[in-house]
DNA sequence: CGAGCACAGTTACAATCCGTCACATATTCG
DNA sequence: CGAATATGTGACGGATTGTAACTGTGCTCG
């Protein structure tokens, strides 16, 4: 990986006309910076290096984790192109964060990033309001996660990937592996398959590719990710209105 | 719980002499406010509401939660005397707060307090800082949550409510109920029951109040903690050091 | 003061879901 | 092509959960 932007001259530069033109793109500070490629699997930076850049995600797909001192492994989250990875006020990286794909990145020293930030209400605005979409995100996988079942979990996880593919499409793309969704959900790869199979058996998605999981039945699958029975909610009639208290 | 704040006058005095003195401090804020009380089971405010105030807890504990459309709550943090709530940079507060104890406030107008953050540099840093806590112990709780065993979450509960008591003492105040930390470890209340009538059995805390635990072995719980399994690591001799391969 | 009540917490038992282990199948990459 | 990796499938046992009964504590109200 390169350092193009250990001087500081093509900075000063942006930041100047960052000022007046594009403090209302957050990705301004970036653009004009050479994407580097990764390949998939690399390591971006470890979980307590200290934290001296900033990068902004171009293309492909990143997984953050932190290693439990057992060896078990917990991904906190995926990024994707857009987000902004390593963005740390304390002086310490707190994941390690991988290439699932091959990636794009652009670099930025953090001193300058946190100078523009100082400068630039917008722009500290639009950096404040990704920390909470962050928090907010961090927030959803705890209700992921404190959800009871395996049904429960992949099919939350599934529109949750869904949610972030353009539009309507019902065709998600999951390029990490069993063992990151597994690691994400804090289930083991047996029983993501199992499930998955289950999804499939039920009509409810169909997995043209490994990596790519087709939603042939969306309402299904959500009223299956808000708590709803999978058998139950399988059934096309009389599902949603009947709801029969336990002592009738 | 009256609106003192809705008053520009006090608080402008305050800001102006913050701006010299008191930029070192991030209470300085709120000390001149009245801290207002409420009485335990009381909601602050509910997560969709519009994000209007920031909080500063004086005294007290605190739930944040959210609930699922099924009924079920996931608590998402609890928070003690110095941590700030409802920091928000969204219009919305993304959950909802309630008095776990009877709790003192200092409640300080968000625009307000959005125009001190943009005014101090020091003040803003502080913030960012908080911010960057906060991710850092959701992401905690992520992994919390993601370990196995009920035995591996309450022990790191324990812990983790240990580190926020002063120094060294063993005896970990819980003021919350049995289904606040059973919502918070996404278990039920019977296995959290159940599990702290198992560790008290093995010598390993005690539990002279339903509020308070005292941990009695606390190299023994961090062992559990991390991974190890609560027979073994109870056994007085011969635990940590002796690791037997699966396969030997 | 004590009966009655509500609520928090505990314990027992049966059902079940998930993890472990084992093996089969697919895919990738040299 | 063969090794290594990733994934799917099945059997089995154990841990957690739900149900339900029980205990204990604090509170109200007669």
């Amino acid at each position: 990986m390169s350092m193009q932007l250990s001087s500081v001259q093509p900075t000063k530069r942006i930041s100047t006309h960052d000022a007046t033109a594009c403090a209302a793109n957050l990705s301004s500070l970036f653009v004009d910076q050479p994407a580097e490629s990764v390949a998939s699997g690399r390591t971006i930076f470890w979980e307590g290096d200290k934290a001296t850049q900033v990068f902004e995600v171009a293309e492909g797909m990143l997984r953050a984790l932190r290693l439990l001192r057992d060896g078990r492994r917990v991904i906190v989250g995926f990024l994707k192109p857009g987000d902004l990875v390593g963005v740390s006020f304390k002086d310490k990286y707190i994941y390690t964060v991988e290439a699932v794909t091959k990636v794009a990145l652009r670099r930025f020293p953090r001193h300058l990033f946190e100078g523009e930030i100082a400068r630039q209400p917008k722009l500290r605005e639009m950096i404040f309001s990704k920390l909470c979409d962050e928090m907010s995100a961090a927030q959803d996988q705890t209700v992921l996660l404190s959800r009871r079942s395996a049904d429960e979990k992949l099919t939350s996880f599934l529109l949750l990937m869904a949610n972030r593919q353009i539009g309507q499409h019902v065709e998600v793309n999951l390029p990490m592996t069993r063992q990151d969704i597994a690691d994400y959900l804090g289930m083991t790869i047996e029983t993501v398959s199992r499930t998955t199979t289950k999804l499939v058996s039920h009509g409810i998605v169909a997995v043209p590719d490994r990596h790519i999981i087709t939603i042939l039945r969306m309402e299904t699958l959500r009223s299956i990710a808000r708590g709803e029975d999978l058998e139950a909610a399988s059934a096309p009639t009389t599902t949603n209105k009947r709801r029969l208290p336990a002592n009738a």
